[in-house]
DNA sequence: AGTTGTACCATCACAACACATGGTACATGT
DNA sequence: ACATGTACCATGTGTTGTGATGGTACAACT
């Protein structure tokens, strides 16, 4: 499989390799059971650090497209390809836009909206 | 009206001035038709700059604990009590934790929701 | 002329966070 | 020995948002 990483892009490069690999599942360019690279040769590979692939690979197995087995590497989920096209990120945005909309509904300030979250967010239940 | 600021204190001055007043309010400090000091004024008073207390006072109307008239000045509200009782700041916490929770219990990570967030903040609609 | 609230313009310091980097270490297996 | 994913430790850079400051200007009214 063939990865490229701009650098230049704004987009974040965990971001990118999650993007791609996502891409590759949905254009079969990767089927279920194929085995990808190790996080370290990946990084070697790419030029970039091993920490960097493992946030990608962590966020594709919880997205149900790949599958670590340990010391046995990383392979494609039996169903990457009906869980890389649920998208996950379009719910999280149309939730999060139905709340906020309501609050600002409300007449309550971005700001005040803002601290809530991070609040909430810190579990400072207040 | 006596109110007193701390410099010191981690809470921001504009929100240590909307709580007095709410507090004043509720004491019967300050009662419906109360003219409260104009913006320049107290802000010399305090020491603190005008736009600050201005902020303050933006809230407060918002809030329907005072009533601004343009050039006749700043009044306490009618219904000034029962507006500063309602905490609409309840409201927001639980609104905002529910749909966090609901996020976060589908394995989504919190830099997700926190970028999300700041994405449907911005109007950005992805 | 002076005062009211308000609306713009702008700047600065400070904190929180995201992203990426690096090092070290571990159990589990070949 | 060697490689797998993973979990800690840490640092640096850049961005974003907040809080507070300041200046200028306006319409409406005494």
């Amino acid at each position: 499989m063939e990865i490229s990483i701009d650098i230049d892009d704004p987009v974040p490069l965990f971001t990118q390799l999650v993007t791609q690999v996502k891409q590759a599942v949905n254009q079969e360019k990767l089927a279920p059971g194929d085995a990808l690279p190790s996080i370290r040769q990946l990084a070697n590979d790419l030029t970039m650090n091993s920490k960097t692939v493992a946030k990608a690979y962590r966020i594709l197995e919880r997205d149900g497209v790949i599958q670590t087995r340990g010391y046995r590497g990383t392979f494609i989920h039996p169903e990457a390809k009906t869980n890389s096209t649920v998208d996950l990120n379009e719910w999280l945005h149309t939730t999060l836009n139905e709340t906020v909309s309501k609050l600002k509904a409300s007449g309550i300030t971005d700001s005040e909206i803002r601290i809530a979250f991070s609040q909430v967010m810190n579990n400072n239940h207040n």
